[in-house]
DNA sequence: CCTCAACCATACAGTACTGTATGGATGAAT
DNA sequence: ATTCATCCATACAGTACTGTATGGTTGAGG
């Protein structure tokens, strides 16, 4: 082949997840992005068509790895569902890149209809997942996709909510609000 | 005294508020707004030091009634404490624009301290709230405090998860779930 | 009718980008 | 040694703002 890639792709898409999460879509900019990197934008106009196709393409690897890697992590070291729902929640819980993302990407799909569409089907499998696991030890249906919504919208909320709780920590009343989950 | 103000602080307060329901921080610009009020951006300069004092503003405006608005809204119509956490529940659930400035000022705190200090007063108060409707049927300090991050997120969570849930409907589901915060 | 506080328009200089065009530079493969 | 795909820098024109300066305009109160 010819030269090998000093910035290739996966660098500016790399660097625009990062913005993203720190700064939401909008702070996805070609410029400080090159910046960051190291070079001008000289090199960015080769690789995508415009700004608009970086972002696509953040989108797509975002969808790609939000998913499993997710469950690649709850699902490797064994257990049973109720382990696998701790660790799950234990992994929500953290606040990593990944998770900034997210965020990032939940309130962006608020007002971007692709945008939105992505965050569906990521939701979507993310749900399909859960309903498994609670499903292990939760004949009543109903009671199965109650307990995945209340589950998922403590991992969301838990991120997006700010109040204290006195003399608690918000993990120990995620830890007694998870508790009854697992009953 | 002079004449009316005819583009007066309030408007510049209100067009940001709604920019910000629609877009984001980012997209309280003031030159889009005068557009949106049919002025130029003349008189805004002599309202506000620069940009930076409107989303100030912008942000007090919210706080004041993101509030006290929902519990008078809860409170005006009587009732005990279940049913007013089920009139609670409903108006989360509705999505007008205050609940989407809402939404938005939680992913901004995500990034700006100020906010999310502001976001925490907010939080914090409407917890009290819940923890004092909570309290009136449910003695367990601890089971008070899980109820209301349960039933919070759930509020909030809401708005940020795309998930469908098969034949069931989302209203449905969030039904089922709150129905257990209730016992 | 005059005044003056409140407001608005216009013009200007500056910033921070966007996308395009063009001409390199680099180094593995031949 | 040459080639060629890959990447980078620079320069340019354009857009969409920002904040400042300055000089109107408007209409109720005196």
């Amino acid at each position: 082949m010819a030269a090998p890639t000093r910035t290739p792709r996966s660098s500016w898409i790399e660097a625009g997840l990062r913005a993203l999460a720190g700064g939401g879509p909008d702070a996805v900019r070609i410029e400080p992005l090159a910046q960051a990197l190291g070079v001008t934008r000289g090199g960015f106009y080769w690789h995508f068509d415009d700004r608009r196709a970086l972002l696509e393409e953040i989108l797509d690897a975002w969808e790609r790895v939000s998913v499993d890697e997710v469950i690649e992590r709850v699902e490797g070291e064994g257990g049973d569902a109720r382990a696998k729902l701790r660790r799950l929640s234990s992994l929500a819980a953290s606040s990593d890149e990944p998770l900034s993302i997210d965020l990032a990407v939940r309130d962006w799909a608020r007002r971007e209809q692709t945008v939105a569409a992505r965050l569906r089907r990521v939701d979507n499998r993310r749900m399909d997942y859960m309903r498994s696991l609670f499903g292990a030890f939760c004949s009543d249906e109903d009671d199965v996709e109650a307990r995945c919504m209340v589950f998922y919208s403590l991992w969301i909320g838990n991120h997006f909510i700010a109040a204290d709780h006195g003399t608690r920590s918000r993990a120990d009343v995620l830890k007694l609000a998870l508790g009854q989950l697992e009953a």
